[in-house]
Parts: C-alpha cells; sequence; structure tokens
DNA sequence: ACGCTCGATGCAATCGATTACATCCTGCCC
DNA sequence: GGGCAGGATGTAATCGATTGCATCGAGCGT
C-alpha cells in the first residue's frame, strides 16, 4: 500500500518504465493506444512523479525562492503575487522565505539553492552578506528586486529612490511646508541611505538646510514610527511635515501624532513611502509614494526565467513611481504649530 | 568547473564517499583525524550536499507547505511566523503559498506533496475540494489550521469562532446599542458561516431578533468592507453598530462611514475580527476579536512534526480568543442617527 | 601466539525517474 | 524476396547521496 511509482504503473499498463515515461513526457514518442493504456494505469495507481527523483536527473527544480526583508510587512505580499503570476504561467514554483535582514539566514537560503532545493534566487533584503561576496563566481542565479547593491553586478528591477523621496518632498515644499521632518529606513543601507538622499536634495533645491535634529533613524516597522515621533518631541524640535521613508512608520508616526493631541494634517501633514493596501483606508487616507509592487515582482521573475534558461542578461530596470497625494497632506497653516510639549 | 559532489570531496580527502557521508551525518561514527580531513576538503571544495539525491534517498524532504486563503491578507504573516519559529527549531522549512481559495491552486499544491516536494500540507483555506474527499486515504499527511471542515478528521488548530463572534455582539449590546449590523465572510464557508451563528445567538440571548436586511455578505477583504456600508445604506437600513467578521472589511467599513459622513464611533460602532498589526494604529484604533496568530501557527506547526513523526495523533485545539476594546465603540447615543442617505 | 571482538572504512545496492542506445518489427523499394 | 529505413519499445546507465553488509586490522584475553 506505498506509494505507487513509475514502475507500479509500467507494471499495470504492461509496457517498460522508459515507455511510461515518455507517454507522459512526450506523447508523440508513444503509440496512441499504449499511451491510453499508460494513463489508464496513472489514474488508476493514482501515480504521481517524484520530483525529488525527476528534478535529480534533469538537474532543475523548477521553482525560485523568493526572499524578503521581513515578511510581517504587507508590502511584500503585493509583489509575491507579481513573481507568483509570472512563475506559475511559466510552470515554476515560488517558495518565500523570512529573511529578517540576518546574515546567517540569508546565507541559510542561499545554500537551499546550492542543495538544488531551488533554482534560483529573488533577494529583496537589506544586506548582502560580506562572505558571499567573495565566492560571487560560487553564487547560485540571483535577481535582486527592490533593493541595489551596486558594488555587485546582478540583474536588477528597482525604482529611483532618490528621485521619488525627492518628489514627496516637493509636494510637501509646494504646500508651504518649511519644516520637515523625515523618519529613515535602517541606515546603513542603500535603500534608506537614497531614500534620505532624495530629502536632503529636495530640501536643497528650495534653498533650505536639512536641520539633523529632524531627521530620525527608523526601521520601516509601525513602532519605529510611534517611537520616532516621540523621539522629536522628547528633542523638542518643531516641524509642520514629516516624510516617512514606509508607510507603516508613516501609520506608526500618525498614530503617536494623535496620541499628542495633534491633528493629521492639520498641525502636521504625512507622507508615507509604498501605497500599501490599507493606505487609502487609513483615517486621514495616506498621501504616500506608489510603488508598481505587482509589476515588480513579475519583472523580477522574468528575468530570473532569463537567468534560468541562460539568455543574454537583460539591462536593469528601474520601474516608474509616482505621488498619490491624499488627506494626509494639507496647505502649512499661518502660524505652525508648537511642540506639543510645550502645547497647552 | 561544475557544482562539487560527494566524490569530489572523498577523492580530495582520500576516503571513500560512504565515510564522507558518515563525517557529516553521523560524526561519531568516524575517527576524529579522519573527520578533519573531510571537513577540510568540504570547505576546500564548497561543497553542499545536493539535497534531492539526499531526500530521495531518504523519503522527506523536510518541507512543508502553507497554504493560506489568500496571502494579501496581512493576519496571515503572523501565523507564518509561527509556523517558521517552530519548524526552523525542528530544522524543517516553510513554503507559503496562496491558494486563493480556488479548487484548482488547492489540488496543485496537494499535488507538490504527492510528488514529494515537501513531506506535508498546513491548511488555512476556505474550501476543502470535493475530489480530494473522496481520496482521503490518499491523501498527504494534513494539518488544518484556523479553519475546521467537520466532516473530515484531520488534526486541526482553531477558534471557537461562534462564541467569540458572540462576545464581540455583546459587547456591543453592552454599550447599548439595538440595530447592529454584520458583515460575513464568504457565506457557504464554515468560518463566515459560526461567526455568523454567533452574532445571531448574540442578538437572541438578548431577545432581539436579527434583522436580515443588516446582514450582509463579504469576502474577508477591504473592498468587501465598502461594499458592505454601501449597500446598507442603499437598502436604507440604520443601525448604531457594525460587527464586521474581519479587521479588513471593518477598516474598509470604517473608511465609507467616514465618506458618508457618519463618524466612528460618535454615530457607529465598529467591531472587527483578528486584530491584525495596524488594528491599534489606525484611527480610531479598532476594537476587535484577538486571535493568538503566532501561537495557533505554532501549534500547527507542532502537530505537523508529530504527524510526520507518526506520533499518535494529538487532539484537536482550540484555541483561546479575547476581545480588545479600544476606541472604534462607544456607548450608543439616546437618538440614533438616521440612515446616511436621509441626512441632512 | 592465537582467535575473537569491535570499531573504522570501503563496496555496492538503492531511492525513482530520465534517456542514450540497443533491439525488434513493420513496411517499402527494387 | 531481400535489404534497409525508421518508428516503437525495452534495457540499462545515470543523477548524488545514503546505508547494509563485507572487510580489514588493532587490541585484548587466555
Amino acid at each position: 500500500m506505498s506509494v505507487p511509482t513509475i514502475a507500479t504503473v509500467a507494471e499495470l499498463a504492461g509496457v517498460s518504465t522508459a515507455t511510461v515515461s515518455r507517454a507522459l513526457q512526450r506523447p508523440d514518442k508513444v503509440q496512441p493506444e499504449t499511451r491510453r493504456r499508460v494513463l489508464e494505469a496513472v489514474a488508476a495507481t493514482g501515480f504521481v512523479p517524484n520530483s525529488q527523483a525527476r528534478n535529480l536527473r534533469s538537474r532543475a527544480t523548477r521553482t525560485v525562492i523568493l526572499l524578503v526583508r521581513d515578511i510581517s510587512n504587507p508590502f511584500y505580499l503585493e509583489i509575491y503575487k507579481g513573481v507568483e503570476e509570472a512563475a506559475m504561467r511559466a510552470g515554476y514554483k515560488v517558495l518565500m522565505g523570512d529573511a529578517r535582514d540576518d546574515d546567517e539566514r540569508i546565507t541559510h537560503y542561499v545554500d537551499m539553492v546550492r542543495a538544488r532545493h531551488a533554482d534560483g534566487l529573488i533577494l529583496m533584503v537589506g544586506r548582502f552578506p560580506e562572505a558571499l561576496k567573495t565566492e560571487l563566481s560560487r553564487l547560485p542565479p540571483i535577481v535582486i528586486a527592490l533593493e541595489t547593491f551596486p558594488e555587485l553586478v546582478l540583474p536588477t528591477v528597482s525604482i529611483d529612490n532618490i528621485a521619488a523621496a525627492r518628489q514627496a518632498v516637493e509636494h510637501l515644499l509646494e504646500l508651504g511646508h518649511r519644516r520637515i521632518a523625515h523618519i529613515t529606513g535602517p541606515l546603513p543601507e542603500r535603500l534608506a541611505v537614497d531614500r534620505l538622499a532624495g530629502y536632503r536634495s529636495g530640501l536643497a533645491a528650495a534653498g533650505i538646510t536639512a536641520d539633523e535634529a529632524l531627521i530620525v533613524e527608523g526601521d520601516f516597522s509601525l513602532d519605529a514610527g510611534r517611537k520616532a515621533v516621540r523621539r522629536l518631541n522628547e528633542t523638542g524640535t518643531s516641524f509642520t511635515a514629516l516624510f516617512a521613508a514606509s508607510d507603516q512608520m508613516a501609520f506608526g508616526a500618525i498614530s503617536e501624532l494623535r496620541a499628542c493631541g495633534l491633528s493629521v494634517p492639520g498641525d502636521v501633514s504625512v507622507v508615507g513611502f509604498d501605497d500599501i493596501v490599507l493606505a487609502d483606508a487609513f483615517v486621514p487616507p495616506l498621501t504616500t509614494i506608489h510603488q508598481p509592487r505587482f509589476d515588480i515582482g513579475r519583472q523580477a521573475m522574468a528575468r530570473m526565467i532569463g537567468l534560468l534558461g541562460k539568455e543574454p542578461a537583460a539591462a536593469n530596470l528601474v520601474m516608474e513611481t509616482r505621488l498619490v497625494v491624499r488627506g494626509s497632506t494639507a496647505p502649512v497653516r499661518q502660524h505652525p504649530h508648537p511642540n506639543p510639549r510645550t502645547k497647552e
């Protein structure tokens, strides 16, 4: 009563295992009548080819691993969907892993590919373990999405974080804001560094020198947004607008601002980054930078398929972002609200 | 320059492949000196055992698939984390799949297990394909989480949806609400049916007959929440409170209520279900039913490990939920707000 | 010193499907 | 009718690691 193998089917159909394999893989290579008998036997036994064996022989798994920075950020879900769609279409499966931006975990997933659990890796993580950089030639097929590692030559699908961040700041400037705070991502990382650079360049273009006290480091999480606002309040620096490097941080910031009795956008305008699903259901609906998540996923997978097919490497792709103006930003008040600590 | 195999290592270390395998698998079976030489050779070649070959032989993959109803619902992320933690600890990997509650996709994932891509399947989907019910004896190891299929005897980790929904309704009743609307999940499904039953039983216990016009079917999504409110407004039925079968729907509903000029909780109190991450950052913070997501995931994986280890089946588990009261519910007004359509 | 035990290691079968090559058979042409 | 082409099918090698069994040799007891 064990699992049926190709031999079980062969016996039942009265043919050799080779014929069974051919009947299933290259139908035109066997006679219709034989094929019918084989298919009948397959149905009767409930046979499903053991993919371990098949892959061992064919040296492919038709599976790719999608490794994300932090799986609890819903932002990545939409990307997964894009990857999955392109993969499904090409007969690939997708495995999602949570890197938690931890070198060990990342290396673990790279080893999974080396161990032939999967054919390739789509990376959306903030770090690239040093240990791996030294053995670039041994690396499995890798596509980078969202993030960029300029020192590595790997196919990449990304967005222009500098320009996007700058656009967010320009929007606030147009509304008359001058004291604009910024909650960054984890700072040694490119993604965070670029958005910060965009913020600075936006201010600079308007002739404003960035006040370092208005820049607080976060880590893209909800809680980081809350803490950042608390930190800004503690230092007592006043501001009328806030640009957060992720929607989650924007949400956290708004929730904390409200807790301090400040209204958004009445007292403080807030801009996020990502345009996650809940952004427009939030109260107020969040003004943010929209990223074409689904397409980023799809393109990344397309590149992976190309890579695995030994096609000539496609050029790196920079996807378009756009500013979505909703209710969390408004023109600055004539007399900016004082810092909440000094309020009442 | 191809990938190193166990033979490459064996040659370099001057031993047989068997010894290499043993040095790596059961260190106590080889002499320390031999082992040292083998490990040296492994390091030198960068050898990583091919898991296809290993698993083919050992008939296990140490991978489980976590199949969820809809991957874009962030609710599942926390569950994934629980599963992943328990899995990692036991040396298992976790693959997450998106079922989209589609029979074909579900069957596809079941076949992945049959094809030995994974050892077992943790299901968190609303449907159980009819086709599979007829071949129960052939099914791979399956654990059901969150959902229940009473007609199937499979290890299950769930919550008491009826009691939890009832508790939500009781909270609203205590605040004086009498006209309580309910947005259900997709209705043929157990999860949705149970929460609806809890809603009805809560009302009944207070001597109130449910007004069918106040019950609108949804599908757990943000958009379903918005549409449901629109639908309620169209029919012109007035209500002072709303119980949504998911937080996402609650968010959608609140956003739509606001768009109609109603305040929450001023005009309408809203209770959700799930307590997703953003629930307390929302404005107003959402009153909802908290589910121990992380533990549900962990327990489900624990059951799977037991199942794979051929341990005697553990009893089904019902996890505790609790009502979390936040800012989206308030005592009913003396004179309930009229239906927004008839307003002004 | 002989024989026996037991630990370390090697040999080769094995997991299950794929596929190069061999074999057989049918049918066609001269 | 003989020979040969070509299609259908079978045989067996192969992918790479694991593991039962065989072998070898060191150590020990008498």
